[in-house]
DNA sequence: TGCACTTTCGCAACAGTGTTGCCAAAGTGG
DNA sequence: CCACTTTGGCAACACTGTTGCGAAAGTGCA
């Protein structure tokens, strides 16, 4: 629907190179490493030691980037690390449930540094609670020591992305159609990126894939190119899809709808007026007190999902499996192998929605111009 | 598993806009047009007037663009139709099955200008039948009035599009390892690609949007990043999915495992050990004489694929699809309508394999150095 | 017929990219 | 102390898309 694909000039060129090294600087910097020599830089780009050593002079120049000692010499002169300047700048996130609103501060590399709860009531008029969001949101900016790249927002219901337009809002009608972004955009001074909960919270995996997996095969490579799911059984039952380390939206931003696929052809009447949801089925087995068999069926609808998308992991999160954690990652893992389909099954985090929502301000850093954004 | 992501040259972003605008010339002859002037192409890829013209001078050094007439004068200096030069370069594509090799000499565009059948059994020791795939393919190779500038090939089982290895194929074991590509190359010296035949199928719905499906309604815009799942119901049932314009092919070169979806959770025992896969409902019910209603289970796994994925439209494929087009497609749709996914659903095109493998040979004209390849 | 105007498109000079050749810096090991 | 290795920067370079300007090729009106 936007312009099909976008012609490349030079300072698109530049902004591209400078993200993917600043990419690959925070990826070392959440993996723990002291830092990236210019060298390690350029064969893992394909560039020359020539292009980065400008490239992280103009990045160094900016502060985003500093040296961080020096590596024991193999024969020669020693390597310089580099690293990501974790603290030249900060990105706010915020998760917008009906009731309140979780903002947190994270650091260049997306970790989070502080956190703050209020009550918000979504069915205040929206003249009213627009302020109320950006007051609340001023109050986390403030706790920041440096500037703010910008703001995320994450919440429910169908909206569009790119515009930042809600379209409906379950149990709060009166916000259908509200450009939020364009309003705290006006509101705050800064870049405003407005996205589904799902999604936010799938983001926020990417920056902590060990998502309290098990802790010693956390060999798994943060390549940027990874791809899970992410599944959220709170009231319904939603997920979010990471393929190839970039959000699938699909082609009318709805893609996710993971609830309504039919598990049991002549199953129970679901509210959506097909038989046999994994939604339905999975919220009567938590209402008859039965949250294992709400796990093994997540399960299958996992396994159908992975062997559809070939997908590297599964994250599951929501209140729902919130209140038995380990009981829904063992048995979603179990019904896996049980099918064939050995994947790691990690958790959410917590704050994840507010968490996903500051990456999402903080991905125009770390992705440059030419990464097509579906 | 390869390197992360890459860092972009001047030869990168070269090559990046000629692909572009090669691509924006292909669309423009596939859907019949006359040629696009440089004015609508520099306003298509955002790039300077001056960029496309230096951009088109290259690409008609090289022989692949044209000067096509001229349009009519809007006050001014007429504009200067360009049009890709569909005669200059050639491709060759094939399917191989277990019995046949089919093969199609494709223009520049992707269009069919000449096919060949011959019978090659793929029992024969791999030594023998390597030297007769060659002969089959110089056959049709020596039919192309001008360069060819590669060979695509498309067959099925588990393989490695990378690498072009063939891991195991359904029942001619003794091809396991083989690697098909490397083997190829050496006698046709000639660029060659390997891909499972399901994906090579939804590839070569790509330049004919249209698709059987309505005629007029063919508004659809063949945005290159459009979506769609080719579902391809013949011995077995398998998928094939292109999301955002390219194909997605999961993390191990899995994805498109649609036939073992649970959608009976108490079903009947399918060959894969689990209960109520699509496969064995659908294969039931055609073995019983009932397409009708192996049509509408196929609905049922479109719809909850469609959800999942939120594409833009489904085709679909195979052997039993072809013995009732019309029943298969006018039940899918009805099926996606009635669960409020109403999609457009097409036809794959009869030499679908081997015209989605010569796309696949062609695919490096027009996609740049700079798009990932999942 | 002539002139003003619009639009397309190319030539020339320019700014900025990554690349190459070369050299200083900073270690190790003899 | 000196060879050697390795890192990283400086300067010149090749090439990209961009800008300024002008020629070409039409239309429309006097």
């Amino acid at each position: 629907m936007n312009l099909p694909t976008a012609g490349a000039n030079l300072p698109a060129l530049r902004s591209h190179n400078a993200a993917l090294v600043l990419a690959l600087l925070r990826d070392c910097a959440l993996r723990g490493g002291a830092g990236v020599s210019r060298q390690e830089l350029a064969e893992r780009t394909g560039l020359t030691p020539q292009a980065v050593s400008k490239i992280t002079a103009r990045l160094r120049a900016e502060g985003l980037v500093e040296e961080a000692g020096r590596r024991a010499s193999t024969g020669g002169k020693p390597r310089t690390d580099l690293a990501l300047a974790v603290r030249a700048r900060y990105a706010v996130g915020a998760h917008l449930d009906g009731e309140r609103l979780t903002a947190v501060l994270t650091d260049l590399a997306g970790r989070t540094v502080a956190d703050r709860t209020l009550p918000l009531d979504l069915g205040l008029p929206v003249a009213e609670a627009l302020p109320a969001i950006a007051a609340g949101l001023r109050t986390v900016l403030a706790l920041a020591p440096a500037p703010v790249v910008g703001v995320g927002v994450g919440m429910r219901g169908p909206l569009d992305h790119t515009t930042g337009v809600l379209h409906r809002v379950t149990g709060f009608p009166h916000w259908s159609g509200c450009p939020l972004r364009a309003e705290l955009t006006a509101r705050l001074h800064l870049p405003v990126a407005v996205d589904k909960n799902t999604n936010t919270a799938a983001l926020s995996v990417l920056p902590h894939q060990d998502g309290n997996g098990d802790g010693d095969a956390a060999a798994a490579d943060s390549d940027p190119g990874d791809s899970f799911a992410y599944l959220h059984l709170g009231t319904g039952l939603g997920a979010a899809l990471v393929l190839g380390g970039a959000l699938h939206r699909g082609g009318r931003t709805g893609a996710g709808e993971f609830g309504h696929q039919v598990v049991q052809l002549d199953g129970p009447v679901c509210k959506c007026g097909n038989r046999g949801c994994l939604e339905a089925l999975c919220l009567a087995a938590v209402a008859a007190g039965d949250p294992r068999g709400a796990a093994r069926l997540l399960g299958v609808g996992a396994a159908n999902l992975a062997a559809l998308l070939d997908v590297d992991r599964i994250v599951l999160g929501g209140g729902t499996v919130a209140a038995h954690p380990d009981l829904f990652r063992t048995e979603v893992a179990a019904v896996l192998a049980d099918r064939g389909r050995p994947l790691p099954v990690g958790l959410g985090r917590p704050l994840a929605v507010a968490e996903g929502a500051a990456l999402l301000a903080l991905a125009p850093l770390f992705s440059g111009t030419l990464a097509a954004a579906a």
